[in-house]
RNA sequence: GGAGAGGUGGCCGAGUGGUCGAAGGCACCAGAUUGCUAAUCUGGCGUACUGGGCAACCGGUACCGAGGGUUCGAAUCCCUCCCUCUCCGCCA
């Protein structure tokens, strides 16, 4: 969310700044309209309610004819304010309405463009390995070593639902056993097992909503929202708070389960595992003071680098321009690996700043210093990495011309030194 | 799920219709003082919106779990909901 006095200060700055990641701005002279009214109205009704506290404490004093004199009066007084109180209370309502559905500012640096084609590519890893074969997709490849069950993860669930077995769910773990263990033991971040359901407010705070309703899953009677990602849950781990400046950075991280309909995907992605209705995420999030969120960003893609890096996986980083922020996201980078089976690069990170977006929503801020004000914090987010993608990297990258994968040599520790995954066939000659 | 108790400022804790943004204490900050790693005294010490000074400031309004209601006026009375605690029931 941003600040409605920004807006309101500097309105051509920043519809500029809005159409920069394609917005159409026209809303933010609806929204100014309709936040001038608004302060207009509680101006008058301040002054209405200060003349009525200071008659009523008066009327107390006064005798029992005077008083029933005055409370008429008082009565069509009290009538006023309150039909200005909830003219008054609409016009909120429609003003916050639409202040939520405003996407965030880019920051300064970032590229102006208009969509995917604006992207820049800042950094490239690894040259893909040179294959003297044909290799498989990792649905091809997880059929054949019996670890990837299509079939019946549809007679389960559905389409978009799968099972693992045998060694695909116990590399699954191990990615996820792994990636936790260089977090909290050499990045610095505290491990946090949050809820799976969160309340509407928490997803409003972390610009889930009211925009993306769609695109999660919901308890029909109560109000949880499974979440679509653990940035949600650690994002608003101090949602309310005023925390001490001392405490600060806050490094977060967390394995969770991730759903989501996927419903705007509807026909991409249909095979294998690179896009389900539920999957499996190490996430990150960085609670941070303003000034220093931009170099934190830095070190936060940095941190889901080392990763690829140590899985020795052909990766590279993707600076999203203006066109490609999506709603939060006031900087962002993806982190994407190749996967020469089904011959793409695939996003198994995406690291985003969004300043002081969440922090608004979620009244997350913190002071510098006795008697100094709250200011709100910056906050960012970036998975650590995606595990479905990850793992059809490493089963693609990984894999031999007989069929077998070879398992990366920092996950072997996790996978009781298992060395190479075979097919069922191999296993029994 | 049933019964009971309760939700007040960073914390503890008064307050049952008006002068309460809210006593008191703790913590914290500033100053004073004391020959000493502390004590004492004085003052300050919430958030948001808003008007003016366009700055450290001054004023107004709102906020005592949330939302409604009664009233000239509500932290205080009524209703609904949420949450916490205790006991019982049920259960992974």
């Amino acid at each position: 969310m941003l600040d409605v006095k920004l807006l309101r200060e500097r309105p051509d700055w920043a519809k500029q700044e809005l159409a920069k990641v394609g917005f159409a701005v026209e809303a933010v002279d609806l929204l100014l309209e309709c936040d001038s009214q608004r302060r207009r109205l509680q101006h008058q009704l301040d002054t209405e309610r200060a003349q009525r506290a200071r008659q009523s404490r008066e009327l107390g004093r006064l005798s029992a004819e005077e008083r029933e004199q005055a409370r008429d009066e008082m009565r069509a007084l009290g009538a006023r304010i309150a039909r200005g109180e909830r003219e008054l209370a609409e016009l909120e309502r429609r003003t916050e309405a639409m202040l939520l559905e405003i996407p965030n500012l880019p920051r300064p640096q970032v590229p102006v463009g208009e969509g995917e084609n604006g992207n820049k590519v800042v950094r490239l890893e690894l040259v893909p390995r040179a294959f003297d074969f044909e290799p498989l997709p990792h649905w091809d490849l997880g059929e054949r070593l019996g670890v990837i069950d299509f079939e019946r993860g549809v007679k389960l669930a559905g389409t978009r639902f799968y099972v693992m077995t045998g060694a695909g769910a116990r590399l699954e773990r191990a990615l996820v056993d792994w990636m936790l263990d260089v977090k909290i033991t050499e990045q610095g971040y505290l491990e946090v097992w949050p809820p799976l359901m969160v309340n509407s407010a928490m997803v409003l705070g972390s610009g889930h909503l009211p925009k993306f309703r769609d695109t999660m899953y919901r308890d029909a009677e109560e109000d949880f929202w499974f979440i679509p990602t653990a940035e949600v849950p650690l994002t608003n781990l101090y949602a309310g708070e005023i925390l001490d400046a001392s405490r600060l950075p806050i490094y977060l991280t967390a394995y969770t389960p991730c759903f989501r309909r996927e419903k705007m995907s509807a026909g991409r992605d249909v095979r294998g595992i690179k896009r389900g209705h539920q999957f499996d995420k190490v996430e990150m999030v960085k609670v941070v003071a303003p000034e220093a969120s931009d170099q934190e960003l830095e070190t936060l893609v940095e941190n889901a680098c080392e990763l690829c890096r140590r899985l020795e996986i052909p990766f590279r980083v993707v600076q999203m321009c203006t066109g490609d922020l999506g709603f939060t996201a006031a900087a962002k980078y993806d982190v994407e690996m190749w996967a020469p089976g089904c011959g793409e690069w695939l996003e198994v990170s995406s690291c985003s700043n969004c300043a002081d977006f969440q922090a608004r929503r979620a009244q997350i801020r913190f002071r510098r210093g006795a008697g100094e004000r709250p200011e709100f914090v910056h906050t960012l987010n970036g998975s650590g990495l995606g595990l479905p993608r990850t793992l059809i990297a490493v089963l693609e990258n990984y894999q031999n011309q007989d069929g077998s994968v070879t398992v990366p040599k920092v996950l072997r520790p996790y996978m009781g030194g298992l060395e190479v995954i075979r097919p069922p066939e191999s296993k029994r000659g």
